[in-house]
DNA sequence: ATCATGATTGTTTCT
DNA sequence: AGAAACAATCATGAT
């Protein structure tokens, strides 16, 4: 048996305990429309770049639990309509989950993460191409070995199935 | 009609 | 090392 890893049960303590709405949305306190500037998305005008090639960040384990857990929750939840109504229930579960659970979730996260550094490299070559706004910024990966011998813009990763023997019951 | 926001946690990136 | 931002989603509010 393959026992926990010393990881009981005993952490859940805070919840329900943050401004939320039932699961209507429409509760704003202040659009910001001040700053029209913000195309969109990003809570402060940080950084507001256009970059179309720039790959967006991997999700996280709990993203791509949220992604399946979306889809039940509408579905036995169809009217429910705010994100947040999902973010929370989907925060619950989560945590409720137990690292087993979470395991194949963190492992699709990996295979995202290792696919969100391949595509970082081809943008990074982009960027190398021709693509100086200004101030771009200071390359940082930029190994000597990366000098783009080959375009690889799409490989098929193969999915590596990790066979946890966990044979109780 | 279009953009922004609300909320969750995890990862990413910068300083 | 820590903090701040952002990743998806979806309907509604506001401009």
């Amino acid at each position: 048996m393959r026992a926990a890893k010393g990881k009981g049960a005993a952490k859940i303590s805070k919840e329900a305990l943050k401004p939320v709405d039932d699961g209507r949305v429409g509760k704003r306190k202040a659009a910001a429309a001040d700053d029209k500037s913000s195309k969109r998305k990003a809570r402060k005008e940080k950084r507001a770049k256009k970059d179309p090639n720039k790959p967006k960040r991997p999700p996280s384990a709990f993203f791509v639990f949220l992604e399946e857990f979306r889809k039940e929750f509408k579905k036995e939840n169809p009217n429910v309509k705010g994100v947040a109504a999902v973010g929370k229930a989907g925060g619950d579960k989560w945590k409720s989950l137990s690292d087993a659970e979470k395991a194949p979730y963190e492992a699709k996260a990996a295979k995202r993460k290792a696919e969100y550094e391949k595509q970082m490299k081809a943008y990074n070559k982009k960027q190398e191409s021709g693509a100086d706004d200004g101030d771009e910024e200071s390359e940082r990966s930029r190994s000597e070995e990366g000098q783009a011998p080959e375009e690889e813009e799409e490989e098929e990763v193969e999915d590596e199935e990790e066979e946890d023997d966990e044979d109780d019951d």
